[in-house]
This record gives structure tokens, sequence and C-alpha cells, in this order.
DNA sequence: CCAATGACTAATC
DNA sequence: CGATTAGCCATTG
């Protein structure tokens, strides 16, 4: 792995080691991470931190999309088409530029990425 | 320090 | 659903 404390200011550290936790197959919102963060209004800042990610794709940036569930963008490779490939390819089906079963996708931070089925 | 910027979000039209 | 507007925040020149 590489290291992460040595680059960025401090908020791009604590924004791009917060997508190391994001599981495989699943994706979350710039919302999420800055509420993760504990800057819930800092979404435009974590959005540039993200694409300001030099790891990319290792450090998973590709699994970050909008609030609404469509992909939004990406830096890395061919842009967007990358960032659809990444996602496809962990299991994160995408249709017309949007997640699909977006809610079930979704990984906010709060516990593990149970896919709970319709619990009780 | 001020002004501009951006892989955003929510509300309106 | 696309286009616009306004809000918000860290980073950069």
């Amino acid at each position: 792995m590489k290291k992460i404390e040595e680059y960025g200011t401090p908020f791009q550290r604590e924004v791009w080691e917060a997508l190391r936790w994001i599981p495989q197959g699943f994706v979350t919102t710039y919302g999420a991470i800055a509420q993760y963060l504990g800057r819930p209004r800092a979404v435009r800042a974590v959005g540039t931190a993200v694409g300001r990610n030099p790891y990319a794709p290792e450090v998973p940036c590709h699994r970050v999309v909008r609030a609404d569930g469509k992909v939004g963008n990406y830096s890395g490779g061919e842009g967007v088409a990358t960032k659809i490939a990444l996602l496809e390819k962990e299991g994160v089906e995408i249709r017309e530029g949007r997640v699909v079963d977006f809610a079930k996708r979704l990984y906010r931070f709060d516990d593990q990425q149970v896919t709970r089925s319709e619990g009780s």
C-alpha cells in the first residue's frame, strides 16, 4: 500500500483514507463521506479532494457517486467510462449512467455493508 | 487575505 | 428529466 500520509492536505488525506473503507461492490456519496468526516456541508470540498486522489484506482475513488444515484464524474483513464467499467467489474450494475439498486449498493460508513434483506 | 474554482446537493422552473 | 440558482467548503493563485 502506498503512503497517503505523505501527500495532500490533512483534509484530503482524511478523504482518501475514508475511500478505503468502501467495500468492493458498493458505492457511497460525497455527502456520506463529508458526514463521516464530521463536515456534512463540505460536500464540494470532498468532491474536489476525491478528484485529486493520486492513487486512483488503487484507492477506490471510483466507488463514490452522486447523491441522486448517478455515476457522477471521474478524472482517471477514459473518464466516466473508466469509472463505470471499474464499478461493473466489481459487481455494481450501471444503467443509463445510474447505479442499479442504488439504495442497496450505498455504503453509509455506519455499520457493515450488510445487504440486510428486509429485516423483520 | 481575497477571488475563483470544483468528480456536489437541494430546490425551482 | 434537463437547465438554473443558490448554498457550502477546502484549496489554490
